[in-house]
RNA sequence: GCGUCGGUGGUAGAGCGGUCAAUUACAACAGACUGUAAAUCUGUCGCCUUCGGGCUACGUAGGUUCAAAUCCUACCCGACGCACCA
C-alpha cells in the first residue's frame, strides 16, 4: 500500500510538471508523512469556456485530489478585473458579478469531467473577491511594504518594459502581490499553475513565508508547446474548448502541428509515461506515420471528456470527412425557395460574411456542390439542392421547397 | 500647468497634400502539393457593384484646398520630459 502510494506521489510530480519549488523532496516528504495538503488553482473567469490548457493544471489537481489531498479551485473574479500585466489587453472589460457566475457554472459543468465536485473530497471552488474587494487602502499598504519594488523587477518583463521606456502601472506591480494573497487568505500548503505564472506563484510564496511562516509549495506545470519551444494556443483557433463537441474537438486536436504530438500525449491524456517513450522513439525513427499517432492523441483526447463511444465516432467522421472526401454527419441544413441565389443563400445563413467574400471564394474556386459535382464558378449561380462544400472544411446541404 | 512625441485596417507598423482602400510583416481565408497538419508555392484579404465604378474608412469635430491619412484649429486620449505641489 505504502509503495504504492509512493509510486503514485512520485508520477504525480512528474508527469506535465516544469518546475517544483522549494523541491520535489519537500513536498514529497509531506506525503509521506500523510499529511492532508491544501492544494489550489486559480483561474480567470474571464471567458466562458475552459479550454485544454486549463485541463493541464486541472489533471494534476485531480491526482492530488486522488491521492486524498484538498484541491480548491480558485475563480480570480477580482483579480480578473485588473487583468495580468503579461496580458496585452489588459484593460479589459470588468465582469459583472452575474458574468462570472454564468462562467463558473460553465467551469464547473466543464471540470467535472476530471475533478470531482461531490463526494467526501469535493473540491472547492472559492472566489477571491471574497476578500481581496473587502481590504481597505491600509490594508492594502501593509501587504505592499511586504514586498519591494525590487521584487518585482525581477519578473523579466517589467525589467524588459523599463529598458524599452514602457509604461508600467501601479496596479500591475499590484498584480501579483494580489493574487500571492491569495495564498495567504486561504492558508494553503501548496499551488499549482502554468509555468508562465511562476513569478507570481513564488510571490505567493514569498508572502506566505513573512506574513505566515509557512512554507508553501509551488508546483508549476508545462505548457502545451511544440517541439521548438513555440507556445500553444496563441493563435487559439485550434485550441480546443472542452466544452466542444466530440467532432470540433478531434478535428482541432487532428489540425495540431506534428512537433506537438508527444506534448500532448504527456500533459493531455493518461497514456501512461513508458508508452508515451516509445510514440516519442516511433517519431524519431519516422516508421510511423505521425498522423495516426495523432489520430490516437485526437482519439485519447476526446474519450476523456465524451467518452469512447462519442470519440469513435469523431474519430469515424474524421476519417471520412479527410481522408475518404464524404461529407460529414452534422452538417448545416438550409432550406431556401426555388431560384434564390446561392449568395443570398449563403449570407443569410452565415455561412459568408459578404458578397465580397462569395466572390472571392468562387473565383478561388473553392466551392463545389457535391451532389452535382458541380464547382460554382458564377457569381449569380442558383442555389440547387444538395451538399455543398466551402473550402476543405466547411459544409452545408441546401434543400430546396 | 508647460513642453515634446504620438493616436492608421485583426495585430505590429509604413505613409506626411494627389499615383491611398492605404507599402510591408504576421495572422486569417482559398487553391496546388501532402500524411490531418506543418513547410513551400500561388491567389485573396473594408462594403456594394450591371466590373465602368460607387460608398464608408487613418482618435473626434470643424477648417484650408480642385484635392487631405497627410496642412491648420479646437477637443479627446496616451507616452515621455520639466515645473508645481509634497
Amino acid at each position: 500500500m505504502e509503495t504504492n502510494n509512493n509510486i503514485k506521489n512520485n508520477e504525480l510530480l512528474t508527469r506535465g510538471i516544469a518546475a517544483t519549488y522549494p523541491s520535489k523532496d519537500f513536498i514529497l516528504s509531506k506525503m509521506n508523512k500523510g499529511e492532508k495538503l491544501t492544494i489550489y488553482l486559480g483561474i480567470d473567469p474571464t471567458g466562458p469556456t475552459l479550454h485544454l490548457g486549463h485541463a493541464i493544471p486541472i489533471k494534476i489537481l485531480r491526482d492530488f485530489q486522488k491521492a486524498g489531498h484538498k484541491v480548491i479551485l480558485l475563480m480570480g473574479d477580482f483579480t480578473a478585473m485588473i487583468g495580468d500585466p503579461t496580458d496585452k489587453a489588459a484593460v479589459r472589460k470588468q465582469l459583472t458579478h452575474k458574468e462570472v457566475m454564468v462562467n463558473l457554472k460553465n467551469y464547473k459543468k466543464q471540470a467535472s469531467a476530471l475533478l470531482s465536485f461531490s463526494g467526501k473530497n469535493a473540491a472547492v471552488i472559492k472566489f477571491n473577491s471574497k476578500w481581496l474587494s473587502k481590504m481597505n487602502f491600509e490594508d492594502v499598504l501593509s501587504l505592499a511594504s511586504q514586498m519591494t519594488v525590487q521584487q518585482m523587477l525581477e519578473r523579466d518583463m517589467f525589467d524588459k518594459r523599463i529598458k524599452e521606456g514602457k509604461p508600467i502601472y501601479i496596479n500591475e506591480f499590484m498584480y501579483p502581490l494580489m493574487q500571492a494573497y491569495d495564498s495567504v487568505a486561504m492558508n494553503v500548503d501548496g499551488e499549482i499553475g502554468g509555468n508562465d505564472q511562476t513569478f507570481n506563484m513564488l510571490c505567493g510564496r514569498d508572502l506566505m513565508k513573512t506574513m505566515k511562516n509557512k512554507e508553501k509549495f509551488v508546483v508549476t506545470v508545462k505548457l502545451l508547446e511544440d517541439n521548438t519551444g513555440k507556445k500553444m494556443g496563441k493563435t487559439e483557433g485550434n485550441m480546443a474548448a472542452l466544452s466542444d463537441s466530440e467532432f470540433e474537438m478531434y478535428g482541432k486536436i487532428m489540425s495540431w502541428t506534428d512537433g506537438l504530438i508527444v506534448s500532448g500525449f504527456e500533459l493531455c491524456t493518461n497514456v501512461p509515461m513508458s508508452e508515451i517513450e516509445n510514440i516519442k522513439k516511433d517519431i524519431l525513427s519516422e516508421k510511423v506515420n505521425p498522423r495516426d499517432l495523432k489520430m490516437r492523441l485526437a482519439r485519447e483526447i476526446v474519450s476523456i471528456y465524451h467518452g469512447e463511444k462519442k470519440s469513435k465516432q469523431a474519430e469515424e467522421n474524421f476519417i471520412n470527412t479527410f481522408q475518404k472526401n464524404e461529407i460529414p454527419d452534422d452538417i448545416e441544413n438550409i432550406t431556401v425557395g426555388i431560384k434564390e441565389l446561392l449568395v443570398d443563400t449563403f449570407l443569410t445563413n452565415k455561412i459568408v460574411s459578404s458578397k465580397g467574400e462569395f466572390r472571392r471564394l468562387v473565383d478561388g474556386g473553392a466551392i463545389t456542390n457535391l451532389d452535382l459535382d458541380k464547382k460554382i464558378t458564377s457569381h449569380t449561380e442558383v442555389s440547387e439542392a444538395g451538399v455543398y462544400r466551402i473550402g476543405k472544411k466547411r459544409f452545408c446541404k441546401i434543400n430546396i421547397i
